[in-house]
DNA sequence: GTCTATAGCAAGATAGAC
DNA sequence: GTCTATCTTGCTATAGAC
């Protein structure tokens, strides 16, 4: 009763080991994909045992949890020189989500697991249940960064819902790599290359009266999508 | 050589079996889940050998294709009223979406197995893939239906594409609806009912001359991801 | 071509001893 | 915390009945 919620008091020992099986885990899964690894492999190559393995991950499945951490913690660093530096939005985004396919290269045919699990709502590594919403909310954050670092003008309702809404269509983006077959992923270079520009110029017209109605509708329906979470809609 | 490709000849018997057998799978994955119907509860069940049912179906994934299929024929059934009798764009839309909820309801639960499998570009059973092809056209059909026997007015580029769109579109009210925990999912109905004249809405705005630029790239983008399918881009 | 029975493998997961 | 032994289950293989 002496942890904080949330939190494992870790000796430096199981730490150790910890790290190691993760390590060792996401190595194999590089070299030979996810399914193909197995946990006899992952506890074989590590030096302990199967049993020893499953004490600290309790499947398969949490393993890939490495996985997106490494991933968020890159990807973070990656951007790091674009945010410092850049001041206009449509480069801004466009830095971070190709930092993200950088990043996220090497793990690409291991990828179609990670976002089988993100699809899996019952899966605590599902980027929308509750267990992963440190680093949902981790990326969201960056996008609030993309965001409140740039010179771009937006409509006063839509900004507060932004980041948001940028963190779902990088998870769109996500799902269009998962799927691409294009040598290095080109699809999704395209994909990032024109979408971006498109989300700058929808933004700015965002403030148009025109589409006020339009913009203050999605403002909305979000908010109340959010909003009847608990309560009887 | 006497059959069709892509069809395969079924004696009555046969037939028979393989209802059976999907039949009582299909009743297994709604009591139990799909993770915890066993090959050979399912073959139990339905009076059949193991061996049996991997005789008519290649993997138990093999066996959620009658989900789909099931599915899909229910749903153009439930569309077929409000396809005939209903003129106008926006009901017609909410009238095909709400039927999928309506028929899919029953599998809300052994549904998140349908999504995992759909998110996995390499499961045979994913939307994207090419072996569910038909499936998709079907879906993509039913939209065009939507769209042809409808009075709405739509900007000549665009409208082509519109059917994929609103494939799309669907695809995305689906994964809502496989995350929604709402009591009966009104949550994902909610979405439906706000987005439905949103979208209609924003299609009217596609003939503006103001966005013309917009609608024009959104098309263009659309088509260069799927030309360069197989040429180096 | 349809089906049973059964034996067996591989791999994810667990139990219980230490 | 760690191990060994064991269980479970998806899947395959084989041999044979009708």
């Amino acid at each position: 009763m002496a942890e904080s919620p949330g939190t494992v008091v870790r000796t430096p020992k199981s730490e150790a080991t910890r790290t190691l099986i993760v390590e060792t885990a996401l190595r194999l899964f590089q070299e030979n994909g996810y399914a193909k690894t197995t946990m006899r492999a992952i506890a074989k190559e590590a030096g302990v045992s199967v049993g020893n393995a499953y004490y600290y991950f309790s499947s398969k499945e949490q393993l890939v949890q490495g996985f997106y951490d490494r991933i968020a913690e890159l990807h973070e660093r990656a951007c790091e020189h674009a945010l410092a530096t850049e001041r206009e939005f449509a480069p801004r985004l466009r830095a971070v989500m190709h930092g993200w396919l950088d990043v996220a290269a090497p793990f690409h045919e291991f990828g179609k697991q990670f976002f089988v699990n993100a699809a899996d709502p019952d899966s605590p590594l599902s980027p929308f249940s509750t267990d992963s919403s440190p680093a949902r909310e981790a990326q969201i954050a960056l996008h609030r960064r993309v965001l409140d670092g740039s010179t771009v003008k937006v409509d006063t309702e839509l900004r507060p819902e932004l980041p948001e809404l940028l963190w779902l269509y990088e998870m769109g983006v996500v799902l269009f790599w998962v799927h691409d077959r294009s040598p290095d992923c080109r699809k999704t270079r395209l994909l990032i290359d024109r979408t971006v520009p498109l989300i700058d110029r929808v933004i700015g017209l965002s403030r148009l009266r025109l589409l006020r109605p339009v913009t203050r509708d999605i403002v909305r329906l979000i908010g109340d999508l959010v909003r009847s979470d608990d309560p009887s809609a």
